[in-house]
DNA sequence: TGGCATGTTGGCGA
DNA sequence: CTCGCCAACATGCC
């Protein structure tokens, strides 16, 4: 990862919670645990990025919908700045988010929920957990189920399985359930692995032209056939004819 | 122009 | 109890 390539191993020399934020933890505790303390590790929990320090304390970020890090340019941080980290050599990191939603963490907990990318989202896991009669999108959207997939990434695993977003969980037959959990890793690793080719030096902001389902511009999937979209739950829901719907 | 957008939370109703 | 749906957040992008 970009950030750990240019951050670990130089020292935190001052951090600022900035005038936007809505602090879960005070800045004093915040700058006690880790100012002049030097980054070891940056890393992706979920849908949080941590940054550990030497200490052992880390620094858990959250960007929630709009929340976005980039290098801060200029003297004065703009009005919807959170937070903004100063680390030895010079480098910015500034943490910004105009709805003021992304979170700040110290020392977050440890979560049981397997990240889908883990070794322990497995199919066996992928097999207990569809026991429900939640319907799949809901279900992979569920961070207490499982850590890590969005509305956007569940749309392309889903279409990517050929399963209905609407299917009810326990009725998804074992061979779909085996082909969900290939379709899990293979989507998320493929985004990874295009997005780090495509902009290497990405350290906020998005990138979804490579999504084929869930592309308000697309008007058809690879197999040719007509995107739908429904709304459900204040969200879209991209999907095709080719997806089984299992009831 | 304005619809739409990698999310979470809590409350309500079926 | 389980599940689905809704609002709130209020800017940037095409």
């Amino acid at each position: 990862m970009h950030l750990q390539r240019r951050l670990a191993g130089k020292k935190l020399q001052r951090l600022q919670v900035l005038k936007a934020a809505k602090p879960a933890v005070s800045p004093a505790r915040l700058k006690k645990a880790l100012e002049g303390r030097k980054l070891t590790k940056v890393y992706r929990e979920g849908k949080e990025l941590r940054l550990a320090f030497d200490n052992g304390h880390i620094l858990g970020l959250h960007m929630m919908l709009r929340g976005k890090l980039e290098w801060m340019e200029g003297e004065k941080p703009p009005a919807y700045g959170l937070l903004l980290l100063d680390f030895e050599g010079g480098q910015r990191l500034l943490l910004q988010d105009y709805q003021r939603k992304a979170r700040i963490e110290l020392d977050p907990e440890g979560s049981e929920v397997p990240d889908a990318l883990s070794k322990a989202a497995n199919t066996a896991f992928w097999k207990k957990l569809l026991q429900t009669k939640a319907t799949i999108k809901n279900l992979l959207l569920d961070q207490q189920a499982v850590r890590g997939i969005g509305s956007a990434y569940a749309d392309e695993i889903l279409y990517q399985a050929r399963i209905s977003p609407f299917s009810v969980s326990n009725k998804i037959p074992p061979d779909k359930v085996k082909a969900l959990a290939t379709a899990v890793k293979k989507v998320l690793k493929n985004a990874i692995q295009h997005i780090r080719k495509a902009a290497p030096d990405i350290i906020g902001g998005e990138l979804r032209d490579f999504l084929v389902v869930h592309n308000a511009r697309k008007k058809k999937s690879p197999g040719g056939k007509a995107i739908k979209v429904r709304s459900t739950g204040g969200r879209k829901t991209y999907y095709t004819q080719e997806q089984q719907l299992y009831t």
